[in-house]
DNA sequence: TTAGTTGCAAAGGCTTTGCACGCGC
DNA sequence: GCGCGTGCAAAGCCTTTGCAACTAA
């Protein structure tokens, strides 16, 4: 696996550290995680990291197209391994949980508005908002106090 | 108008101000913008207005339904008169330019994720991704060079 | 009168920037 | 050795919070 990341910085261009490394291995097991959990789940193995480095990482690596930046409205942003297919996200308004879902419509026809407004349209995001299971049992717990 | 905007925010249990009705009046001719785009409108009128208090306003009107806010990844939120419709958003990703875009599918059907993974959904939201018609020129013009 | 609003100041959260040091190649 | 990456510190941007003064009802 490592050696596959290895790979894929140097084809991107990058160089192959320590700490990119780590951090694809990390988002592996932990998607949709924010820069302070990577710190976190990073730090045993590397403890000088910082979180600053952590953001200089994700941004390369963005912008390399190794990773998604995902940014829920008003929660830091969330990183997953791009596998460049068209998948959304179902994110909990209460927790903040973020799961994958694939396209509603079938082969990638989000791309196409009904009207484009002389838009080129390179990408579309689809977020789904509402209670995943946990909070949806608490909220009615509450309720039934 | 005004009357209206007035109606508005007694009918939702909001106090009539001055500030409120002005940036109602604003948003109407001005949608899409942002707490500062808004101060810069309203400080002709009000002129001791400061932008926190443009936030306070802001938040008192998204959480009463009068407004909906947007937010695109990377940029600061913007507001809109809701209309409680279910339409979408174009962004340019060269100059944040926004437009709406009704909903591609019909009927709503935006709510129906393939997979829910056990989420009751409350919304959805769509964010098409661009370069507007005069970015686009702006690049063609800069490759041609 | 009195509870909701405003204005101002300060702090907060997340991210970016700048620069010296260090490491991949 | 050269240049990209890192670490650290500082600043940035947008937004929220706290509290006194004010005003709509």
């Amino acid at each position: 696996m490592t050696m596959t990341h290895a790979r894929e910085l140097r084809d991107a261009g990058l160089r192959v550290t320590g700490g990119r490394l780590a951090l694809l291995e990390t988002l592996e097991t932990m998607p949709h995680s924010d820069a302070e959990s990577l710190l976190a789940a990073l730090r045993p193995s590397l403890p000088a990291l910082s979180v600053q480095s952590v953001h200089n990482m994700l941004n390369s690596l963005s912008n390399a197209g190794l990773l998604r930046r995902i940014e829920p409205a008003g929660s830091p942003a969330r990183y997953e391994r791009r596998t460049g297919d068209n998948h959304h996200h179902l994110v909990c308004t209460q927790c903040g949980a973020i799961e994958d879902v694939d396209c509603a419509v079938g082969h990638a026809p989000c791309l196409t508005p009904s009207d484009s407004a002389g838009y080129q349209v390179i990408a579309a995001e689809v977020t789904y908002w509402g209670l995943c299971s946990n909070c949806q049992s608490a909220h009615v717990a509450q309720a039934s106090h």
